[in-house]
DNA sequence: TGGGTCATGTAACCTGTTACATGATTAG
DNA sequence: CTAATCATGTAACAGGTTACATGACCCA
């Protein structure tokens, strides 16, 4: 698994320093990945290593200066080849903290889980404005849907999935707190 | 974050073995967690160092000594702490590799890319399927839903949750291949 | 004067994964 | 005869998280 391959993909499109890839991948990937700035520096300096990327200083005199990454041959073959690995994700729904709660929840009262149902719909729903809000702005760092004509099919395709998939939540929580004011009721 | 304290929440129904844990996980939160044996032992010694559970060995002569591991009160109470910790779980669609590989799919040709969605769809396949069947037995070790009529009603949430994720994959995947197709056409 | 942006990182830690090892019994 | 089941683990590694540190500039 790998936000290394991430960061590949984002810097074959333009040249970025570690900052302006925590935004990029915010802007992007964000959607389906959480990238840590820490960690972001950590892959950079171990690809680096690897001599999967080369890296320039551009000096500032009024802001600190920037260490601007690009993707060696050698860095793009093994991002190519990670592409073609078998895909086979055991199926990605296979650790969630949140199911692992639901799970045991008989422990709480009706009326509580009613409540943890209702602030995971507030979560979701922010995340759902949050995608639908992005899709009007194009992706910053030059990587316009007309510069890319290619891979804007696939963005969306990602795109389409998290919407899907907040919307799936909500409606679920919806009739998991209805069953639960059912029971409440009777 | 945090097998633990599932398989706090597992033993809190019925003293069980590594063994038996690894198991009964499956059948239970496997929709939504791919637990590993090793992990577990890792997880049931460290729990006895701190205290939150006590074993006992059962010696057979056929077979290996079974050691069977019991919550303490200690124990009970650190996982009753842990279910009322805030639940924000991100949205829980934070790290999906089969989604970073499709955002990066515009490198490979169209036709490749329906081949590598329609393995995709199978997968899902099989997981819902295996969501089916698992339904109609019960869960194993005494935990029936007539046992437990409590909780039984957020298992069947979780259970849920997971079939209608599987579904939404595919759905979310027959779209993505009518695009592709319609692609290949023009 | 306080908080946000720009920009880089380190260190310790936690969690999960992979690969391996052992060895008897039992069912096909 | 072979594979699966029972049953326990260890070791090394990979990947991600949290907390912290620095310091200037700009805007309200």
């Amino acid at each position: 698994m790998s936000l290394r391959f991430g960061l590949l993909g984002l810097l074959s499109y333009q040249d970025m320093t570690g900052y302006d890839l925590k935004k990029a991948a915010d802007a992007t990937i964000g959607g389906f990945w959480d990238a840590q700035a820490s960690q972001i520096y950590r892959e950079l300096n171990y690809m680096e290593d690897l001599g999967w990327l080369t890296s320039v200083i551009e000096f500032q005199t009024d802001r600190p200066n920037r260490r601007i990454y690009s993707v060696t041959s050698s860095g793009h073959q093994a991002f190519l080849q990670w592409l073609l690995e078998n895909h086979t994700d055991k199926g990605h729904l296979n650790k969630s903290v949140f199911m692992m709660k639901i799970f045991f929840s008989g422990e709480h009262s009706t009326a509580e889980n009613i409540r943890v149902f209702q602030q995971f719909k507030k979560n979701c729903e922010i995340k759902l404005a949050e995608l639908e809000s992005k899709n009007k702005q194009d992706f910053p760092f030059g990587m316009t849907r007309d510069n890319h004509p290619d891979q804007a099919l696939y963005w969306e395709f990602t795109d389409n999935f998290a919407k899907a998939y907040y919307k799936l939540c909500l409606t679920w929580a919806n009739d998991c707190v209805a069953a639960l004011e059912k029971r409440l009721a009777s």
